[in-house]
RNA sequence: UGCCCCGUGGUGUAAUGGUAGCACAGCAGACUCUGGAUCUGUAUGUCCGGGUUCGAAUCCUGGCGGGGCAGCCA
């Protein structure tokens, strides 16, 4: 039985404080996006942290649809917001919501506060609220509108439901100072007109709740009693807790929390959209994005992304978590998990010449040295077999482990060999290597010669063909965003894409389905394209590489 | 130059007035039929100044630095 680790951060001392003294009895909180775009790994954050507050602490976490602004959102996202959590792990069970279910009631609530004379109809242009308003160090002017009768404003309020006003005639405001030192204190507004059909609501309305007026009054009326968000609503916080004062209605505590930052990549839907539109990437769920849909794509397992978010930790300081961990994450989980498979990518034939020709053997592998349980498997050995290219050095540094002329290696899982001779075409390049093999080394035989180096390899006559893309990270810098004279696009990097055709793999892959999973030893981890995928034609894309201690040694001798 | 928030190794995150710990990254080594995995060791940190205290990363105060806010977006 395996218990849920607690976790200790700034928002588990403010819940702790929060049930000690009763202020609540349980835990109830929500993931509430807006409905315009797909989720990323940012949200994945907020998706893990609230959901597992509320496993943590054996309360329940809502799904909420942010869907106030009808110009923006459509079905198509709600369906892959869905997707993306479901797949993450959590379930919303039978909580799924939307603050468009609250519309009426929404409006009831304004009401309420315009009777109360806290709210009223502004009859300013956008121009002249905007003039109004003030600046962050200047306060802001009292609309000439603001003091009329709740008689009128209850009117007007019905009129603009009712359609009777053009977008931006009139607004519907809460009447609280403008002489704040908070903006958003300086009578800010509750509802827009907007002749727009909503996605859910079609063309009931034509008014619509700003964010302010529509989300803690959903919190509310849920239930929540914590409503974890970003940092960036900090200074809404006041206006959320001052409409719940009014209502006099059941008053959740809103928490900030920083928003995640990660090196090499750019996590806004601006800037991710831009990469869309512009064609940079293969779409939203290009591999190389940070949507959950991309990290799905390229072969992330929902359990990494959840223990990344938990190592992360959540703080209120801006940070740049390091990729790196990331990928330690990920690796982690695969390591354990995956199958593992020989793949040459970039083939270099080598002929046995003292193997007899026509010879077939079936060699024993095993399946997963992290996990017993997953087997072993036959693979088909002859005369001719593909290696890695980089495997082979005819010139070789020092401390370099693999084939040299002259040099023996072992084949995993089959015998050592030594390379005899070198085959070159006309311009000197290296095409074949003619080998021995010493029949008394195979493996699992007892043998007791041991080589410094392993390669994999991949049975000439055996193979299956496939294509492979190697992804790398899209940015060349840790901060696509911190140098404000250039576009961030001019850091994309050249070549976070590579497609390798005609990659030699080991021949069970040929039944691999669309999403599945393998370590390449020696190379990566590896999972079948879901968008192309094909029977017979598979395109795998690399998650990760393996550590690769040979590549920083390399790399030193600026090799 | 208004208001709000935040400053702990390279990156994150603990320590809540009492030995600055953990993870990732780095470096070094052991082991290895994956230069993988695993294991061991190691360097690096409390933004600065003052104050309270036997004792301060923690409390107070003044600086400095970073971030947020002027949508009828969320």
């Amino acid at each position: 039985m395996e218990e849920i680790k607690k976790k200790e951060n700034f928002i588990t001392e403010i819940i702790d404080k929060d049930l000690a003294e009763g202020r609540y009895a349980k835990v109830h909180t929500r993931f509430p996006p807006e409905p315009n775009g797909y989720l990323h790994i940012g949200h994945a954050k907020s998706i893990c942290l609230n959901f597992g507050l509320a496993e943590q602490y054996g309360g329940k976490c809502n799904l909420r649809f942010d869907d106030t602004n009808p110009a923006k959102e459509e079905e198509e996202y709600v369906e892959s917001i869905k997707e993306d959590i479901k797949w993450l792990g959590f379930d919303w069970e039978d909580r799924l919501y939307y603050a468009s279910d609250y519309f009426d009631i929404l409006y009831d609530y304004a009401v309420k506060l315009i009777k109360k004379g806290k709210a009223y109809v502004d009859s300013l242009s956008y121009e002249e609220i905007k003039e109004l308003r003030g600046t962050p160090t200047r306060p802001g002017k009292e609309s000439p509108y603001r003091n009329r009768s709740v008689e009128e404003n209850l009117k007007l309020f019905e009129k603009m439901k009712n359609g009777e006003f053009k977008e931006g005639e009139c607004v519907l405001r809460a009447k609280i100072d403008m002489s704040s030192p908070n903006l958003n204190l300086r009578d800010p507004i509750m509802y827009r007109i907007k002749h727009v059909p909503h996605h859910r609501t079609g063309n009931k309305w034509c008014i619509y709740p700003m964010y302010d007026w529509a989300h803690g009054q959903s919190d509310s009326i849920e239930g929540i009693t914590h409503s974890i968000c970003t940092l960036e609503f900090e200074n809404h916080r006041p206006l959320y807790n001052w409409f719940l004062e009014q209502l006099e209605i059941h008053h959740p505590r809103q928490i900030e929390f920083a928003r995640l930052n990660l090196s090499y990549t750019v996590m806004s839907k601006r800037k991710l959209l831009e990469l869309v539109e512009g064609g940079y990437v293969d779409g939203w769920d290009d591999p190389r994005m940070p949507t959950i849909s991309g990290l799905r794509r390229r072969g992330f397992t929902p359990e990494s992304i959840r223990n990344f978010a938990d190592r992360i930790g959540v703080a209120k300081r801006d940070t740049m978590i390091d990729v790196a961990l990331l990928e330690f994450s990920l690796r982690e989980d695969l390591n354990k998990k995956a199958q593992r498979a020989m793949a040459v990518l970039n083939p270099l034939k080598i002929t046995l010449i003292n193997y007899p020709e026509g010879k077939t053997e079936e060699l024993e592998a095993v399946n997963n040295p992290e996990d017993p349980s997953m087997g072993r498997r036959k693979v088909p050995f002859g005369r001719e077999l593909f290696i890695e290219r980089t495997d082979f050095m005819e010139d070789p540094p020092k401390k370099f482990f693999r084939l040299k002329p002259g040099g023996e290696v072992r084949l995993r899982y089959a015998y050592i060999i030594k390379c005899e001779e070198v085959v070159k075409d006309s311009e000197g390049n290296v095409v074949e290597l003619k080998c021995t093999y010493d029949p008394e080394t195979k493996s699992g035989s007892g043998s007791t010669r041991k080589v410094k180096g392993t390669i994999h390899w991949v049975s000439a006559n055996h193979a299956f063909e496939a294509e492979v893309h190697l992804y790398d990270r899209l940015f060349t810098v840790e901060d696509p965003l911190a140098d404000k004279e250039r576009d961030f696009k001019e850091f994309i990097n050249p070549n976070s894409l590579v497609k390798l055709k005609g990659c030699k793999l080991e021949p069970f892959l040929k039944n691999a389905k669309a999403g599945d999973r393998f370590q390449f030893e020696r190379l990566g981890y590896f999972c079948v394209d879901s968008k192309y995928f094909k029977k017979g034609k598979l395109v795998f894309n690399r998650t990760a590489t393996l550590r690769d201690t040979w590549a920083k040694i390399a790399k030193k001798q600026n090799l």
